[in-house]
DNA sequence: AGCACGCCGACT
DNA sequence: GTCGGCGTGCTC
């Protein structure tokens, strides 16, 4: 009887994409165990592959003769079973490769790690957990979501909560304090919860609320700012008892045992979207690992982005809202440029002027713009068309404040500017920038704090004093009981963007900036009328979803449909448009000339199809891929080196889709 | 990737 | 007659 270890090779190469038998000599075979790390020779014997082994079996499928597994790296195990087969179903369902997957979710092999695990004491057990009750919501809805092992779409709570005792209070976000309160039930029942979140400043927040309900030894964390050895750390401890692993991205992928909860905070956050081959969306990682696993599954957000929609639409997910908690109270402004009533200093309609000068007496305000820095660009100050150049039609701007407008392409000074439009002949900034309306405030509000947070200046915490906020949208920094007032200045300037996901994307700017207010708390949302401000007035977010998703109902744009985009040369990317044949939905787009491509001839084409034939339309590229992957390209010129291979295959890429 | 196998033009 | 060109295909 052989014994046959089945492994999975580390190569990106699509036709290496299965598992190879090799035969495991009687001398590796204690060591030879599932998920372990091994060298193989593949093809011919001096060559050799790093590979992980998925399962040890006494009879392979392989009909021919066996090579021989040559070395066990470490006979720690670095792929969880359930990780593999996370991976190669994450792999299958973007007609990607499994050991693409691999690569974000097992770090590379740290041999101080290995030897403190192996070493570790194997007596401890960590103590058990007694966990808080899940506040803002209906008595015990979200515990018993949990489990039960149920899908939600949760409204988070929209202020700040402190957790901890009433003399040493830990304020978090609402969101945070929901997650770390659901995952601790999870716990308490011995098992692990997964949670991830955008950003760094998340991962922060969020592990402040759970160390408050929790011990340190069930929280581990995952983040990009971590080093290997830590995040190997991080990995092994997942596997050992029930903990709540938190993190960016590739918190998804984390080995916790006997998961019981999976979560995301702010799906639509860009930052799930995953940078690296196979491009997988952390929600999408989540819904493959949540069927996999039959966790409990939870989206919380304040705005819904269309996605998780979706979801609710088809009742795939509930519906779960905060109860009896207090919403931030919207007040829409209709902007009426030059209209009495406004301050002059800082384009903040009076009545809100008033109010963030009253609470800036008392508390912190935050005033919300739209991007750091002063205004990138000029604009007629009558019709608020964009100023270009007469000589290059570049665009105008300002070098300094005062100076005569000029081109930023050509130079060329724009002397007796005069709008094509509307014939008038003043210009003025688009938009405003943290510093440049921090100044304004400054003048205008005497005396008081001033402070400035954007990219380039971070700021994680202002004081609860009295003061002024000014920061771009994302970059804002909490304040202990949330601010006084809240100010959103920009949003007609971020609305103006085009792009499929402009509007869900300031939703959620607003509502998250809104939700640093206390509880109940003025947020006076400047120049936006209409069904936005209705949504944000009345605090009902859910409309907005519903109505854009209806809109790429009728268009045939995703979430409604799945997307594929085909590059490569035009016979290879027709050959696999025709071979989809029957499986799409809606019309193909293009192929068309892809013009910044390095290869000449290069074409794209994007197929939209449904979610019903997403297994058949990914499984039909994958082969594509695979047949084309064989012929190289012979690059024009006649050297024939390295060339991009004929096909490639990318499924839900919204890029495409951003410029529409 | 890399390397072997295989089928058509100019050489001792 | 064969040596070697690189298109094609496979790797347990």
């Amino acid at each position: 009887m052989t014994t046959v270890a089945r492994v999975v090779l580390d190569s990106p190469l699509p036709q290496l994409d299965r598992l190879f038998d090799y035969r495991v000599p009687a001398e590796l075979e204690d060591d030879c165990a599932p998920g372990v790390r091994v060298k193989v020779p593949l093809r011919t014997g001096a060559r050799m592959s790093d590979a992980y082994v998925v399962e040890i079996v006494t009879e392979g499928e392989y009909p021919g003769e066996l090579s021989a597994v040559e070395t066990v790296v470490s006979p720690v195990p670095a792929l969880a079973p359930e990780i593999w087969a996370l991976a190669r179903a994450v792999a299958d369902r973007a007609a990607g490769v499994a050991s693409d997957v691999l690569r974000l979710a097992v770090p590379t092999r740290q041999v101080r790690v290995e030897k403190a695990w192996l070493n570790r004491d194997t007596t401890w057990s960590p103590t058990a957990v007694t966990p808080p009750p899940v506040t803002g919501y209906a008595d015990g809805v979200l515990e018993a979501l949990v489990a039960d092992r149920g899908r939600a779409a949760v409204a988070a709570v929209p202020h700040p909560v402190a957790l901890g005792t009433e003399d040493e209070p830990v304020w978090v976000p609402g969101w945070a304090a929901t997650l770390a309160q659901a995952a601790a039930h999870t716990v308490a029942s011995e098992r692990s919860a997964v949670v991830a979140v955008p950003d760094f400043r998340d991962v922060t927040d969020l592990e402040r609320a759970l160390l408050a309900v929790l011990p340190a030894e069930r929280v581990v964390r995952f983040d990009a700012k971590q080093t290997n050895g830590q995040r190997a750390k991080a990995l092994l401890q997942a596997r050992t008892h029930a903990v709540v692993a938190i993190g960016n991205r590739t918190a998804m992928y984390a080995p916790a045992t006997d998961l019981g909860l999976i979560a995301m905070w702010d799906d639509g956050d860009a930052s799930f979207i995953e940078p690296r081959a196979p491009y997988v969306h952390t929600r999408d990682v989540a819904l493959v690992r949540a069927a996999q696993s039959g966790a409990a599954l939870l989206f919380v957000s304040h705005a819904r982005s269309t996605d998780v929609q979706r979801l609710v639409e088809l009742h795939w997910l509930q519906e779960v809202a905060p109860y009896r908690v207090k919403t931030p109270k919207v007040i829409p402004t209709v902007q009426q440029t030059g209209a009495e009533g406004y301050a002059a200093q800082a384009r903040i309609p009076s009545s809100a002027w008033r109010a963030a000068r009253e609470a800036s007496q008392a508390g912190a305000v935050l005033v919300q713009v739209a991007s750091p820095g002063f205004g990138t660009g000029l604009v007629c100050a009558e019709c608020g068309e964009r100023a270009h150049c007469r000589v290059c039609g570049g665009p105008l701007g300002t070098p300094h404040r005062g100076a005569t407008p000029q081109c930023r392409f050509c130079g060329a000074l724009a002397v007796g500017f005069r709008c094509p439009t509307c014939g008038n002949g003043t210009v003025k900034p688009i938009g405003q920038g943290a510093q440049r309306t921090a100044d304004e405030l400054g003048r205008a509000f005497p005396g008081t704090r001033i402070v400035v947070a954007d990219g380039s200046r971070p700021l994680d915490e202002v004081p609860a004093r009295p003061s002024v906020v000014v920061a771009t949208r994302g970059a804002e920094p909490s304040v202990a009981g949330g601010y006084a007032c809240v100010l959103l200045l920009d949003g007609e300037r971020m609305l103006a963007r085009e792009g499929l996901r402009v509007q869900e994307d300031v939703l959620r700017f607003w509502t998250n900036a809104a939700a640093k207010g206390a509880p109940g708390a003025e947020a006076y949302l400047v120049g936006i009328g209409g069904k936005l401000a209705t949504a944000m007035a009345l605090w009902r977010l859910d409309g907005p979803a519903h109505d854009e998703l209806a809109d790429r109902r009728e268009l045939h744009f995703p979430p409604a449909v799945r997307v594929a985009t085909l590059t490569g040369t035009d016979e290879a990317v027709t050959a696999a448009v025709e071979a989809l044949e029957g499986l799409t939905a809606g019309s193909v787009l293009g192929p068309v000339p892809v013009e910044d491509d390095a290869l000449p001839g290069t074409v794209r084409a994007i197929v939209r199809f449904p979610y019903a034939h997403g297994a058949e339309v990914a499984a039909t590229l994958k082969a594509e891929v695979i047949r084309r992957s064989s012929t190289r390209r012979v690059l024009p010129g006649g050297n024939r080196r390295r060339a991009a291979p004929a096909l490639r295959v990318r499924l839900d890429d919204a890029e495409p889709f951003s410029e529409v």
